[in-house]
DNA sequence: GTCTATATTGTGATAGAC
DNA sequence: GTCTATCACAATATAGAC
């Protein structure tokens, strides 16, 4: 082997990424991922046993990004505000990196709920705490009384939407020209932060 | 044929809305159609000659429910934060008796950009006007200053998310609670208005 | 570990009787 | 129009040589 060459293991994993983000389980083919691991199908079965073991190490690792650290953030010391443009940043950050995870995520969950139970039950994110920290700022007076609940999902859907839904959006309110398209994406994070905080801060 | 059933292409139709919508082209089988339609595989193949052309049948029409009339809602001569109520609470509407439209659309439109394009040249929606709308309330002074691209993704990404994620949110949010679930789902009309004419509104 | 060849099953589609 | 039987090929998975 030579030694500038990844390990197999990896190569598979990294084909494996870009052939199931881009179809899905059920659209993917061992064929099309041996094709670009530089590899042959008989060796992705010696590396992971089957289809659904090879799948399940790409969701789980894209599982993780797909949900924001919103925690972290949020129990931060920071003004609520910057907590928002904080979170809405690096989250967005995280989508530019990797525009084809929400569709991936959405449709895979969509196919299979059970997944999230499973991964629930691993002990997942607890958002009481976070509910708090949005109804003491309420207390407070930084905001205007919110239901925590739809905060958080609206913050979460204005992030995602426009990579979740790039083609329609490109194709309907950019006419297929892919540089407005871009151009408004690097907009985004301004504009979510400011359309959040106008929403909710205090007059 | 007994007077009261459906007739054939119906019960197919029907039965294949619900196995693509539920498992997407690449995992939707014939034979489960057919079950569903409670008919055999063959007669599948009588009425719709392939895979493919029964699929286009259920795409094209879930499509048209996907696009909300974002434009007749607008050009109508109501003030426009009636005209940002009334487009939520529609869309909401048909999205709560269409609760599956947004991933499979989102899913099959990923899989295959070139759909759009085939859509977009039979001449689809044409958002210049919208632009208009938005900008004309700009100078009007009711709304402040707001790029109308992101004024319109900012809509639907918060009608469509509650249901495109559906499972992440009830999951992580509700703990699987569907009741709670259902109940937040009820709330989003005003909360989403709200939320929408506070981010714009001339303090 | 990596390959070629092959087994095995799944799946879309058709032929032909009724 | 509707059915049973079957074809043809695609796709996952394994056997076994090197």
């Amino acid at each position: 082997m030579k030694v500038l060459d990844k390990n197999t293991e990896k190569k598979i994993l990294d084909a494996a990424k870009t052939v199931f983000i881009k179809k899905g389980f059920d659209g993917a083919r061992m064929q099309e991922i041996a094709d670009e691991a530089i590899i042959n199908k008989a060796l992705l079965h010696y590396y992971f046993r089957n289809k659904d073991k090879l799948f399940d190490a790409i969701f789980s690792d894209a599982f993780v990004k797909f949900i924001p650290k919103i925690g972290e953030t949020m129990l931060s010391q920071k003004h609520f505000f910057d907590k928002i443009k904080l979170l809405v940043e690096s989250y967005i950050d995280m989508l530019t990196r990797n525009p084809h995870i929400p569709i991936f995520i959405l449709h895979e969950i969509n196919r299979n709920p059970q997944r999230i139970i499973q991964i629930l039950s691993k002990g997942g994110a607890n958002p009481e705490m976070i509910f708090k920290v949005i109804n003491t700022e309420i207390k407070k007076g930084t905001i205007i009384p919110v239901k925590p609940q739809h905060l958080i999902v609206n913050i979460i859907a204005l992030c995602i939407f426009p990579y979740a839904g790039r083609p329609v959006i490109q194709g309907f309110i950019f006419k297929n020209n892919n540089k407005t398209y871009q151009k408004f994406l690097k907009e985004r994070k301004t504009e979510v932060s400011n359309f959040i905080i106008n929403a909710i801060k205090k007059k």
